[in-house]
Formats: structure tokens, sequence, C-alpha cells
DNA sequence: AAGTATATTTACCGAATGGTAAGTTGTCAA
DNA sequence: TTGACAACTTACCATTCGGTAAATATACTT
């Protein structure tokens, strides 16, 4: 099997287990969606469970290639969470599917983490605590401090791209259009107005 | 059947469909831990499709009310806006099951939407929306500018509570315990940041 | 041409899914 | 006592689930 037709596998698979999760998606119309039988699919990736896992992995390991990428071009700390987070936001806006991935990890990494054993966010998650750390945002110096910080600043973020499929279908395409389009300034002055706040 | 027990009843499913999702969740394992059979689950609802939506039109419910209580204790718009974000978020961590099963029903909504054709979560973003456009804050004075700011918020609040059983044992109880407890008046300083922030 | 991985198929399997039909039990009113 | 209704069970049903085993097809190497 050539590199791109594992990815070309990967991201259809990441489609349907973000539109549907892990219990709704299963192999049989994931394969029949690549033109394979659902045997095929195993053969390649041994179990479900292990698809689910290279995913998921995948989608970590890029995220926390795009925050190196930003540690390395951002001098200040701040400038730094600022454009994690926006970033974060136009990222999974673009691409959907990975955080409707994440989100469906953390509500259902629990039962399914006794059989995985990974924590595929935690490296991620440590990585922007630490810029928060480095920021010396006021009120948030300690490690639980920081990490909730990080944990409302994503949530600001992430919380639209998820939403998406039912909120255009509940608000109509115009209305969601113009929320989409302001939704990155919205955001940027969230994140200035907390980081700029004094002790 | 009487109305605690009905009330038994729909808490169970909710607890189940919130741990594992509307199709991880079988109406078969709700019945037995009710001590019941599936078919006298059925019996009462329906189908798992009516118990589901039974579940999710009592939390809009109590949701609304609960908004229409603070903003008939409180006066000012923008102390309304940060008594009902910092009270979902408590009362959604005092009841992770609502809002995992808010967070699963916008993830799921659309697939579901077709056959359901009801948008539960509407009248509570609408009334957000509405608190938002009272309190007059900068730069969200359009609809879409208010919903994308309600969005934000919410998302700060509610991303902790949907992720309390994969965090906390990603990270240990102790160092989650000093997390959740820091957390509310961080939330409170982003609200009050953004809420006082100039145009 | 023969051999050998790799890719994919057909044929199964047991278990679980949501749902239907028909019958049983219990309760309360007329 | 009888009738009626709600609560609940047993017995099914077709379908789908993830997964295994074995056979076949394809492609590359020697």
């Amino acid at each position: 099997m050539g590199e791109s037709t594992r990815e070309k596998f990967l991201s259809v698979a990441a489609k349907q287990f973000a539109e549907k999760g892990f219990y709704g998606a299963s192999i049989a119309s994931i394969a029949t969606e690549l033109d394979l039988t659902k045997q095929a699919l195993l053969h390649h990736f041994g179990s479900k469970e292990k698809l689910y896992a290279e995913i998921l992995q995948g989608i970590s390991n890029s995220n926390l290639r795009r925050i190196s990428a930003i540690r390395a071009q951002t001098a200040e700390p701040k400038d730094q969470l600022e454009a994690v987070v926006v970033g974060e936001f136009e990222q999974q806006y673009a691409n959907p599917v990975a955080s409707a991935l994440i989100m469906r990890e953390l509500l259902d990494n629990e039962r399914r983490a006794e059989k995985a054993g990974n924590w595929f966010l935690k490296p991620y998650l440590d990585a922007l605590v630490d810029i928060v750390l480095g920021a010396n945002v006021a009120a948030a110096k300690t490690r639980p401090e920081a990490l909730a910080l990080v944990y409302q600043l994503l949530g600001a973020a992430m919380y639209l791209p998820v939403s998406v499929p039912t909120l255009s279908k509940m608000y109509g395409k115009r209305l969601f259009e113009e929320l989409r389009a302001g939704y990155s300034s919205e955001l940027r002055r969230l994140v200035q107005s907390r980081l700029n706040a004094r002790d």
C-alpha cells in the first residue's frame, strides 16, 4: 500500500469517525466509501481500534508541529499564545474533522482509554500550558491555573468549529456565514483582553 | 408509571447517552440498569429516538428556566451575562451529564435532526444572544457578532466539564482538583475582561 | 517461469442492535 | 366479579456489528 493510498484511507476513516463517532462509524461503511470490503481495511490496519488510534496520533502530531512552528517564528510569548489560539480556530474551522475528533475523544476517551491506554492529547495540552506559563499572564502563574486558561481559550476556539453542521442548519447559511466571518477577530479580541488583564 | 419513576428512567438513560453517545448506548443496557427489559423501556417511550428527544427537551427547558431566573433577579445585563456564563459552568460541572449531552448533540445533530426534525438548543442560544445584545458589549452589537461571543463564552465554560473524565485521568486527581477549584474565578476573569474591553 | 509478498475477496462466526407481536401479571374502578 | 387498562415479559425478527479463516488475484523478484 503506497503512502498516499494509506493517507486516503485514513482521511476517509477520519471523516466518518468525526461525523458519527467511534461507535457510530463502522469499518464496513468506511470501506464502502473507499470501494473496498471491510476485510481489506482490517487487513491494513489490524482492527477498528488501531485505525482510530493512527488517526488520533496523526492529528496530535500535526497539532504539535504547528505549535512548534509558531513558537519558533514568534518571540513574545503573549503573541505566541494569541497566534496559537486563533490559529487553532482557523485550522480547526478549515478542517472540522480534526476538531470533531478531538472533541469526541475528550468525551469518549475514558471508556476507550482503558483498552487503548494512550493519551493522544496530552503532549499538545502540555505544550500550550508551557506557552501560558512563559507568557506570565495575570492570575495564571501556576500549572493548574495555566491549564484552566488554556482550556477556556481552547474551548472558545473549538466550540464553533465543532458545531458547524448543527448551527449552519439551525440559523441558515447567511447568518452563519456572518458569524463565521467575524469569529476570528472576536476570538482575537477575547484572547487579548484576557492577556492584558491586570492582577 | 408515576412521574418520579419516569424521571428515574430518564435520568439513567441520560447518563448512559452522555457516557456513550446515542449510538454507543443501547436501550438494552439502559433497561438493565433499571432492572427492566428493553421491551418495557420501549413500551414507555416508543423508541430510542423518542427517549433521547425527551431527555434533550428536558435539558433545554431547564436551561431556559435558569436563564429566565437570572434575568429576573439581575438588573444589569453585563451582570446577567457573567452570572449566566459562570452559572452555566457551575451547573454543567455539577451535572456533567447535561453538558456532555449538549456537546454530543452539537456533534451529532445534523445527521439525527433529519429524522428528529427538532432544534432543542435554539431557544437557549437565542436567549443568550438577547442578553449580549442588551449588554451593549464592544464589538458585539449585531446578531451574528453577539452569537459569536456567546459561542466563545459558552465554549470556554463548557469545554472543561465535558473533558472531566479524560482530564482527571490524564493529569491525576490532585492536579485536576486544583484546576477545577480555580476554574470559576478564571472564567469570571475572562468574561469580565471581555465585557469591559473598549471599542 | 517459479516463487513470494502484498492486496483483496468470499464465506463465515457469535454477539448485539432496534424493533414488533403476542401474551401475562397486577391494579383499580364499575 | 368483571372489565379495562397499564406494566411488563417471553419470544422472535432482520440487520448490523467487529473480527477470523481461507482462498484468490496481482505484482514484483529471482
